[in-house]
DNA sequence: AGCACGCCGACT
DNA sequence: GTCGGCGTGCTC
C-alpha cells in the first residue's frame, strides 16, 4: 500500500501516516494535503512517500491541494523541528498559508451555516473592500458568567477601542460566537467599514537612484555579490554603525540575486518593519518586494504565498516568520539588526529566526548576511572561527560625528532643580542646553508607568499581584489604577494600606508617566511626549514619531521602543535616565543587551548636522558596558566579553537549554522540575551541566509557580542526549503541569 | 490544538 | 425533567 507521512498542525510530536489512494498518485513531499483526522478534516504537509504494510489504523488523504511547499522549505522546516525538539505539525504550521481551515472543512463536509449577525459576509469580507468591525460599546456592567473567551476578547476590543471580526476570528477561532454574545448583551457592537488600505502598500514611492558607495560600501558589496553570484553558500557578518550605510549593501546584494534570478527574504526587527523602511525598498524594486506584516488579512496573506510560491513576486521582507516564506529558489537571506532580541520567538515553536536562517541559506546554497552595528556575540564568534566571514562599515556613510557620551555618577551626583534624584543637574542642564538651542532630546527609561511600585509606610508592605510575585505598578493615566505587567491585573490604588489599614501608602520609583510629568512641569515652554506600550498600539507610535519627526515634540520619553531605527535628525540628546536596570538583570548576556542597548541610543543623537551628545546616568560608572560604550568601542567590549564568557562557559563557548516548568500547585510544579533534572542528570552521566531546579527569577506569573532546569555542555553534539532525556520527560508530563523545552534559550528570566 | 464523550447545576 | 458547563482522552 502507498503511504505517505503527514504533518499535521497538531501539538504531537510526530507525523501520521495516510493512505495514499490511487488516484492522487501523484503526491510528492512538500504536497499540501487535507485529511480526515478524528471528526474533523485539517490540512496538512507531505513528508515522505512510501510503499509499506499499513499500520493498524490508516484512514486515506482526502484531497491534495493546488500549491505545495517548495522542497527546501519542507527539508528546512524537518531538520528546525528535530534541533529545536518542536512538534513537526506546530514546525510546519508557521510556514503555511492561512484559509487552510476553510479549504479543509468545505472539502470534508458541507458548510455549516453561519450565524446569523454575519451571513455570509464572512466570505465576502475576506476580498470585499467592506469590513466587520466589532467596537466596545458604553456598557460595563459585566455579566459575572462569560466565557473565557468572550472575557479575553472583551478586554483586546476595550483595549483596541474596536478590531476588525476577521481578526479577532483569526486570533481566537470561535470568536464569532463570542461577540455575538457580548452584542446581544450589548457590550458590543458590529458595524461594517471600509478597510483601511495597508501602510506597506504606498504605489506612489517615486524610484530612487542608486548612490555612489563609499569604499567600505564598495568592498562589502563586491564581496557578498560575488558570492551571492557564484551562489557560494557562505554566511557574512556586515559589521557598520549607524548610519553607516548597511541598508544599501543590502539592496546591491538583492539586486544580485535577482540578476542571477534567485529569490531573497530580508528580516528585520518587529518595531523597524515601519513604512518608512519599506518605502526605501520599493523606491528601489518597486513592486518586486512583498512585505509581511501582521496586518494583512488571511486572503492578502494567502495571495503575497501564492506570488512569492510561483515566483512572480522574488522578495519578501518582514520580522522573523518571514524566515518561512515560500520563496522560489531562495538564494540570499538577509538578516537586519541581526542581535535583536525580536528574532527570538519566546512562545510556541522557540526558534532564532538569524540562527535559522543561517541554516536555510546554507541548505539551500545560499548567502546569509547578518548586519548590526552591535553584533551578537554569536556571530563575532562565528566570524573568529571562520564560519562567518567579516565586513565593515567603520565610518557613517555621510561623515557625522559620533556623539559625545558622557556618564554622570549618581553616587556623587544630587537632584536637579527637579528634586528627582533620578533626573541629576548635568542632565538637567543639558536638556536646558539643547531646548535653547531648538533641538530636541530623547529620553530613555525602561520602565512603564507612573511609579514602578507602592508601599505602605507604616508597616512596610508592598502591593503585589494577586496573581504574580511581582509588585504592581501606579499608572495615573485616566484612571489612577495599578496594574500588574505581567498578566494585566488592575485594581483601584486604595486610600489605605490593605494590610494594616493605615493611610500610608506612597508611590515609589520613577516611570515614564510621571517622567513625563516631570520634565513638562519643569519647562513648561518646552512640548513632552511619551512612547511606551501604553499609548502606543500599532498606529499610535508611528503618529508619535511622526510628531517628533516634525518638530512638534521637543521631548520625548520612552522604553526601548525610543531606541530603535527612527531617522530623527534634530535629536541632539539622548539621556538614559537609569542604565543599571538594564545591567543589573540576573542574565549572563545582561552586559551584552546594556551595551547594545547604549549604542543603539547613542546612534539616536545628532544623526542631521549638529553633533550628538548623550548622557547617561549610573551608580556603576566603572562597568565595562559603559566604559567601552562611553568610548564607541565595540571591538574593545566584544574581547573583554567573550573573555569573561569563556571562562565562566558561556555561550558562545558552550551549549545551553533552558527546561520550564509552571503549575497552579508549587509542590506539583517543583516536583516535576525535579524529576526533569534527575532523569537529565541520570541519561547524561556528567556529560551534561544540570542545573537547578531553581524557582524562577520571577516565581509565580498569572496564578502559577515557575521552575526552571538549565542544561549546559561544551558542544551541541555534547548537549543533545540532554536535550533527547528532557524532552522525553516533558512528553510524559500529566495534564496539570506545563513543561516547555528552550534550546538556545536568549530570555533566561 | 480541537473535538467528543461524560458527569453535575439553573432554566424552558 | 433537559441545556450546558468544562474535566480527560484521543486523533494516523
Amino acid at each position: 500500500m502507498k503511504l505517505a507521512d503527514v504533518a499535521l498542525p497538531v501539538p504531537v510530536p510526530r507525523a501520521f501516516t495516510y493512505e495514499v489512494p490511487s488516484a492522487l498518485e501523484g503526491v510528492a513531499p512538500g504536497a499540501r494535503v487535507v485529511c480526515p483526522f478524528g471528526a474533523r478534516a485539517i490540512t496538512g504537509v507531505v513528508l515522505a512517500v512510501r510503499e509499506g504494510e499499513p499500520p493498524e489504523k490508516v484512514r486515506p488523504i482526502a484531497k491534495v491541494l493546488p500549491i505545495s511547499l517548495p522542497a527546501d522549505l519542507t527539508s528546512f522546516l524537518v531538520e528546525l523541528s528535530q534541533y529545536y525538539f518542536a512538534p513537526i505539525g506546530e514546525v510546519f504550521r508557521l510556514a503555511m498559508p492561512p484559509l487552510d481551515r476553510e479549504t479543509a472543512e468545505s472539502t470534508i463536509r458541507a458548510k455549516s451555516d453561519t450565524l446569523g449577525l454575519f451571513g455570509d459576509e464572512e466570505a465576502k469580507g475576506l476580498s470585499a473592500k467592506k469590513i466587520q468591525w466589532a467596537e466596545p460599546t458604553a456598557g460595563t456592567e459585566e455579566p459575572s458568567k462569560l466565557s473565557a473567551q468572550a472575557r479575553a476578547v472583551l478586554a483586546h476590543l476595550r483595549a483596541h477601542g474596536g478590531y476588525p471580526v476577521a481578526r479577532l476570528v483569526e486570533k481566537w477561532g470561535n470568536a464569532r460566537a463570542a461577540i455575538e454574545k457580548l452584542s446581544e448583551l450589548g457590550l458590543v457592537r458590529v458595524t461594517t467599514r471600509d478597510k483601511e488600505p495597508d501602510p506597506f502598500f504606498d504605489t506612489t514611492v517615486p524610484r530612487d537612484v542608486p548612490p555612489v558607495l563609499n569604499p567600505a560600501q564598495e568592498e562589502a558589496t563586491r564581496a557578498i555579490c560575488a558570492a551571492v553570484t557564484a551562489g557560494d553558500p557562505r554566511t557574512f557578518l556586515l559589521h557598520g554603525v549607524t548610519g553607516s550605510g548597511k541598508t544599501e549593501v543590502y539592496m546591491r546584494a538583492i539586486d544580485a540575486a535577482k540578476a542571477r534570478g534567485v529569490g531573497v527574504i530580508v528580516l528585520v526587527p518587529e518595531i523597524s518593519l515601519t513604512p518608512q523602511l519599506v518605502s526605501r525598498y520599493r523606491a528601489r524594486f518597486g513592486d518586486g518586494v512583498c512585505v509581511l506584516h501582521s496586518a494583512l488579512t488571511a486572503r492578502e496573506r494567502y495571495t503575497m504565498w501564492s506570488r512569492l510560491r510561483a515566483g512572480e513576486v522574488d522578495v519578501a521582507i518582514g520580522a522573523r516568520s518571514a524566515l518561512f516564506a515560500p520563496v522560489k529558489d531562495l538564494g540570499l537571506i538577509v538578516v537586519d539588526e541581526e542581535h535583536d532580541s525580536s528574532f527570538k520567538q519566546e512562545e510556541g515553536v522557540r526558534y532564532h529566526a538569524r540562527d535559522m536562517a543561517i541554516l536555510r541559506a546554507f541548505r539551500r546554497g545560499g548567502v546569509c548576511v547578518l548586519g548590526s552595528a552591535t553584533p551578537s556575540l554569536e556571530t563575532v564568534h562565528l566570524a573568529r572561527t571562520g564560519k562567518a566571514d567579516k565586513l565593515v562599515l567603520a565610518a557613517r556613510a555621510r561623515a557625522q560625528e559620533m556623539p559625545a557620551v558622557e556618564i554622570v555618577d549618581m553616587r556623587r551626583t544630587g537632584a536637579g532643580p527637579t528634586g528627582d534624584k533620578k533626573l541629576t543637574i548635568p542632565l538637567h542642564r543639558a536638556i536646558e542646553k539643547t531646548l535653547e538651542k531648538k533641538e530636541q532630546i530623547i529620553l530613555f527609561l525602561n520602565r512603564r508607568g507612573f511609579s514602578p511600585s507602592v508601599r505602605c509606610h507604616a508597616c512596610g508592605e508592598l502591593v503585589v499581584c494577586p496573581n504574580c510575585s511581582v509588585a504592581l505598578t501606579f499608572h495615573k493615566g485616566r484612571s489612577r489604577v495599578v496594574r500588574c505587567h505581567y498578566c494585566d491585573h488592575e485594581e483601584p490604588l486604595l486610600e489605605r494600606c490593605a494590610k494594616c489599614k493605615a493611610p500610608a501608602l506612597e508611590l515609589e520609583g520613577l516611570g515614564t508617566e510621571k517622567l513625563e510629568e516631570t520634565l513638562a512641569a519643569a519647562f513648561p515652554e518646552a512640548k513632552v511626549a511619551r512612547l511606551d506600550r501604553d499609548v502606543a498600539s500599532g498606529k499610535a507610535i508611528e503618529r508619535v514619531i511622526e510628531r517628533v519627526r516634525s518638530r512638534e515634540v521637543d521631548v520625548l520619553v520612552g522604553t526601548q521602543m525610543v531606541t530603535k531605527g527612527h531617522d530623527l535628525p534634530f535629536v541632539t540628546l539622548v539621556g538614559v535616565i537609569n542604565a543599571d536596570a538594564a545591567l543589573s538583570i540576573p542574565d549572563f548576556r545582561a552586559a551584552e543587551r546594556a551595551f547594545q542597548l547604549l549604542v543603539q541610543v547613542a546612534g539616536r543623537a545628532g544623526r542631521g548636522d549638529a553633533p550628538g551628545r548623550v548622557v547617561v546616568q549610573t551608580y556603576d560608572p566603572s562597568h565595562h558596558a559603559l566604559v567601552f560604550a562611553l568610548q564607541h568601542d565595540t571591538e574593545g567590549f566584544v574581547e573583554r566579553e567573550l573573555r569573561d564568557r569563556r571562562e565562566l562557559g558561556y555561550p558562545p563557548y558552550s551549549r545551553m537549554a533552558l527546561v520550564r516548568i509552571d503549575a497552579v500547585d508549587e509542590e506539583v510544579a517543583k516536583g516535576a522540575a525535579e524529576s526533569v533534572a534527575a532523569t537529565v542528570r541520570r541519561a547524561t552521566r556528567g556529560e551534561v551541566d544540570v542545573l537547578g531546579p531553581a524557582p524562577a527569577p520571577i516565581a509565580r506569573v498569572r496564578g502559577r509557580f515557575r521552575f526552571r532546569v538549565m542544561l549546559r555542555a561544551p558542544d551541541r553534539k555534547k548537549l543533545r542526549p540532554g536535550l533527547v532525556a528532557a524532552a522525553h520527560v516533558l512528553e510524559a508530563l500529566p495534564r496539570n503541569v506545563r513543561g516547555v523545552l528552550d534550546v538556545d534559550p536568549v530570555q533566561l528570566l
